[in-house]
DNA sequence: CGTCGTCTGTAACGGATGGCACAAAACCCC
DNA sequence: GGGGTTTTGTGCCATCCGTTACAGACGACG
């Protein structure tokens, strides 16, 4: 009953899979797809191209690309999919009664909370979006900043000196729009800007994304899964799950950035093992 | 469970309910509407009349009896509510991760591996010291000073951001032996200071331990698996795992310092409360 | 049987929709 | 740097949409 019929996964999944072969207007109308499920598919091709910020033929385009024919089949193909999911939902409703061990342990209750954000990384960060940012970053980049929010800029900040570690030209800007402004304005075409922008999105990281972009270099936007406004500029956007009672929680980010950290070494290889010699030899921390 | 806003039910219990008060035409409509729901109500009016055998005005005249303004806004609902029970069901994820070609990704095992070092949070930190460390900080110290080493000192840092929210003088000390040695000096009977100490143990944190521990605040440690060496000093110590390949991972160390935050503000209550009110207010972060 | 009130479908209208051809823009590779 | 290719947006059309006005159908009650 639950089966499907052979070779035709959930859309969400069948999407969420196949953005990395997309362009990248096209990735932007899939993005806002799937942050906003499945809503965004159920309105016309215009509001969603207006949500997604591109044309609505970019919207028809994409159903081609994927092999749906019409996008009233593709609707067609989303309603059905609906209905099997909320048809099944009395079930749905009993695990989620079961999901929530009611320990009175507060401490407890957060850590996993917080480890059940880390293990949602893996659905809410489309692989091809990974695997461009990695390839990105390993590809010898002129020159990399990072900066983030009132409390992203220290994951920013952390990802920086993790990543200086491997590859050279590496900063943080505290001050992006302050005194570290000439770190943007330093950016050409092969330079990579890493902006954290989190749930409360500010607005001066729209500005950063935009200075970013008008010196030529590529975007890369970590966000939570509401997608920050600056997701529309950015190239390649990274969402992540940060919500929880009552506070929101840096678990999924952290564990992002050093798991990039972590891929974007085994890519480089040779000259990123040269370097972390280098670092090791000149800087030195005096040990217990 | 998914509280609503009130009066609002799910539109299925409201058609339902007020099935009674309709007529003929108008009540076939609403059966092929629960029938097929919700795919039925998100096609078009002249599709809904033919399935339910009558008319598009009596689908409209549905709609205005029951309350809902427009057609559109009643899809509108619609949407709104299926996006919200969809994304309450990570059902169908796991099929799509299978599924997935299997190259074995770099960045979901260190996604992976991580997750497991927060899952092991529960067993390497003991209950009892984690309870202490909690009733510590709720129970007004007079001031608290975080502080850490080459790369812990930005938990460390946001760390003391986020106790800030919650209780007063909270001091993060960037420089301990340094500039900042002030903010240990000031430290008394019921001060709080804590450190970070992770692998590669820095010599320098041991005199921070010496020296918060002789000017008689109380001394929380958080440290690796291994124990640092401050750790006979420190009056809590919180051992945390962060071990990994071939980077050592922060994950576990900020997990455990948000859940600190989370378990100190359900202890702390009304007072922390009206902090967070008063922080609110006074810090203004200029949003999107 | 006629009249009233309610219920319902037909017809028509403006606006929005999905789809398409085409030209501009961006990109890439010699 | 420039030729060729890909990617993207604009303008347009036929169609379908939601909505309204109107008139016929039905039933109740004198």
């Amino acid at each position: 009953m639950t089966d499907l019929p052979a070779g035709e996964l959930p859309l969400r999944d069948e999407i969420f899979q196949r953005m990395g072969g997309l362009t990248p207007a096209e990735r932007k109308v899939a993005r806002t797809l799937l942050a906003r499920y499945p809503a965004a598919g159920l309105e016309s091709t215009a509001a969603l191209a207006a949500a997604a910020g591109t044309s609505k033929p970019t919207v028809l385009r994409l159903m081609t690309r994927l092999g749906l024919g019409s996008y009233r089949e593709f609707q067609e193909r989303l309603r059905a999919e609906v209905t099997r999911s909320m048809s099944a939902s009395p079930l749905s409703r009993a695990r989620a009664r079961r999901a929530a061990p009611s320990e009175d342990n507060v401490f407890l209750r957060a850590v996993q909370q917080r480890a059940g954000l880390v293990t949602r990384l893996q659905d809410t960060v489309p692989p091809g979006e990974i695997e461009r940012a990695v390839s990105l970053l390993a590809g010898r980049p002129k020159h990399v900043v990072t900066s983030g929010g009132y409390f992203s800029r220290l994951i920013a900040r952390m990802l920086a000196m993790q990543l200086d570690q491997l590859i050279p030209n590496v900063d943080y800007a505290g001050e992006p729009l302050g005194a570290d402004v000439g770190k943007y304005l330093r950016a050409g075409r092969d330079s990579v800007a890493i902006v954290f922008d989190l749930r409360r999105h500010e607005l001066a990281s729209e500005q950063v994304v935009s200075m970013a972009k008008a010196s030529g270099a590529t975007v890369v936007l970590i966000t939570d899964e509401s997608l920050s406004p600056s997701a529309e500029e950015a190239d390649i956007v990274l969402p992540v799950a940060v919500d929880g009672v009552p506070f929101d929680s840096f678990a999924a980010l952290l564990v992002l950035t050093e798991s990039l950290v972590d891929a974007v070494f085994q890519h480089a290889g040779e000259a990123a093992i040269e370097r972390m010699a280098d670092w090791e030899r000149s800087v030195h921390i005096y040990r217990a």
